[in-house]
Order: structure tokens, then C-alpha cells, then sequence
DNA sequence: GTCATTGCAAATGGTTTGCATTGTA
DNA sequence: TACAATGCAAACCATTTGCAATGAC
């Protein structure tokens, strides 16, 4: 609630690629340094592969995975705790769907889910479709939302109409 | 999403009390038998205790500990598998919140949790304040949103006053 | 009588924790 | 050097599952 910062992807360059992601690394790193906490390989190495997932929301198991082979000494448990150090610090966003295991992404663009009751597919939404909802809240119960990540469960388009 | 009922509370009665629990477990159970599911024991005694709770969530081992004194022989594992069917059959609601144990309430009145991030304080809000957002998602991507239950964080009024 | 449901015990699986060691500041 | 962070192994705990016994229709 104090953080305003809404950072594009990062500049497009000639070939359409992005700023590499060790900038962004090296920014959000930058961010803890000046907290007084300290910057390690584990804490890199998960920033790393969540940024390079573009988007895409990893598990720790998932983090292990990716990182293996360029550090195969960081341990799930050092993922966890990892984890949880960043999403405490506002850097990473946890996402649960069901009973699965939790899944991360960086707390750059706010978004949201629609999860499939029949197929499961997940629809990304934006920040801006809760406005209302928010609004609502605060002004009939004084409740100031801040929806990191929110599910909301119903039918895709396709199931929808496919009835049943 | 073939469910249309609205089943009020129960009538009430002159002394300001509703109509007994039996008779809407009766109501539920004839449910399950016009389907061609089985009447037992554990169904009944998971229901009697879900609705004698009045809208306040229970979870699987809150609801052993309330059976035990009547059926000390329902096992954990029973009323998990219980909780299932009923939720399937669409008779009763899951709600989680973070890794808590799961708990559940029967599914008559929709409503939604904001959880505050500070104090753990949940309010309850009805239905309709998400149905601008339900609209919304309608529209713009053909999703039919069906919350069953939906949980929202954020700072209740009195911990957003405290600032902090 | 038949087949779903249950009791029980054991397995699962994601996540956490205790502790000695390592690495950052 | 000092103290936080990590590796590892073991613990946790809600939930699930296999199987034989039981109960509903």
C-alpha cells in the first residue's frame, strides 16, 4: 500500500525481446539491500526463475527443478523458506488453487483467476475487474481490499456452452 | 447450477426459534434419496451437526469431536469422505483459508469471507456485492462465474484506522 | 443379496523445523 | 567476527487410500 511502483516488463529492445532479467534481479535485490537483509544465491536463483517464467506461477518443487542444474546444492527446504522471505518482503505473490501445492509469481501486475469447475482452465484477469468489488467493501464495511491474488471458480466459455 | 432453491432458514416459530434442525436434515437427506444415493448414519449425523453449528464453519475434526458423544464409532475418515459427497451433491460448501483445515457450512445462503492480513478478523459479505463482478467476467470472457465461496484479503476497518 | 459405505491403519505429499554448518555483511 | 541463511534429515498434519467388514436398499 505504499508501493506505487508499477514497472513495465522492462524496455522492448530492437529485437522484441525484454530487458534482460537479470536487471529486474538486481532491482529487486536492490530492494532488499536497502532493507538492511541479506542478498544469497537462493534468494537470486528463485527471483531468477520466477522472472524467467514470465508470469507463469512456479512451486517450489518447480523452483528446485529449474534451479538443479546451475546450483544443485539449494535444498526444497531453502526454497521454502525463500519463498516465504520474499512474499513476506512484497516481492513474490503466493497463489493457492485447491489442495495443490502453492504456486509464486513476482508482485508486478496484479492479476487474478478463473478456475474451470469442469476443466480446470485457469483465465487470467486484471487488477481493475475487482474495482467495484473493492469499492463495495470499503464503503459498506470500511474494508480496504488489497487482492494480491484472488480464485473464483465457475465454468470457461467452452464448458459453459458445452451445458452438461 | 440446476439448484434454484432458496430455502429461508425455516419458518419461525412464535417463540422466536426456527424450525427444528431435523426437519431441514430430513429435507437435505430426501434430496440424496430422490438422486438414488444412500441414507446413513454418518451423512445424517455430519449434516445435524453443520446445521446446529448455524452458519459458522466446521472443519473435518471439529465435526468428529461434536459427533463423538452421539456416534463415537464415525471415524475422521468417514466424515472426510462424507464431506466430499455432500459437497459434490452440491449440499454443503468448502471454505479455505490459507493452510488451515478445510471447513465447511451447508450451502443455503451464499456468502463471501474478507480476511484481514492483520488481525485474521473475517467479514462476511452476501452474494450480490460480486455481482458486478461476475457481470464483468460474463462479458468480457465468457466465463460463468459460480462463487461458491470466495475469500478476499485486506485490512478491516478498525487495523486500516491503526495504519501502521 | 448386492453393492455402496465405513472403520481402521497405513500411506501421501506439501510444508515445516531442529540443528550443525556455511556464507554474507 | 557475528549472526542470518542454508543443507539435511526428520517431523508435521491435513487428507487420502486399500481392504475387509458392515449396512442400506
Amino acid at each position: 500500500m505504499r508501493r506505487r511502483t508499477h514497472p513495465p516488463r522492462g524496455p522492448r529492445l530492437a529485437s522484441g525481446t525484454v530487458a534482460p532479467v537479470t536487471d529486474r534481479v538486481d532491482e529487486l535485490l536492490e530492494q532488499l539491500r536497502a532493507r538492511g537483509d541479506r542478498v544469497t544465491t537462493a534468494r537470486r536463483a528463485v527471483l531468477v526463475e520466477l522472472l524467467e517464467a514470465e508470469g507463469r506461477h512456479l512451486s517450489a518443487e518447480e523452483l528446485v527443478e529449474r534451479i538443479g542444474p546451475k546450483h544443485p546444492d539449494i535444498h526444497l527446504s531453502t526454497v521454502y523458506r525463500t519463498l516465504e522471505f520474499l512474499r513476506l518482503a512484497g516481492i513474490i505473490v503466493q497463489v493457492r488453487v485447491d489442495r495443490d501445492a502453492a504456486a509464486y509469481h513476482v508482485a508486478d501486475h496484479g492479476h487474478h483467476h478463473a478456475v474451470c469447475a469442469t476443466c480446470g482452465a485457469m483465465i487470467e484477469f486484471p487488477d481493475q475487474v475487482l474495482r467495484s468489488l473493492v469499492n463495495r467493501l470499503a464503503r459498506d464495511h470500511g474494508f480496504v481490499a488489497e487482492p494480491r491474488h484472488l480464485v473464483i471458480d465457475g465454468r470457461c466459455a467452452a464448458c459453459a456452452a458445452a451445458d452438461n
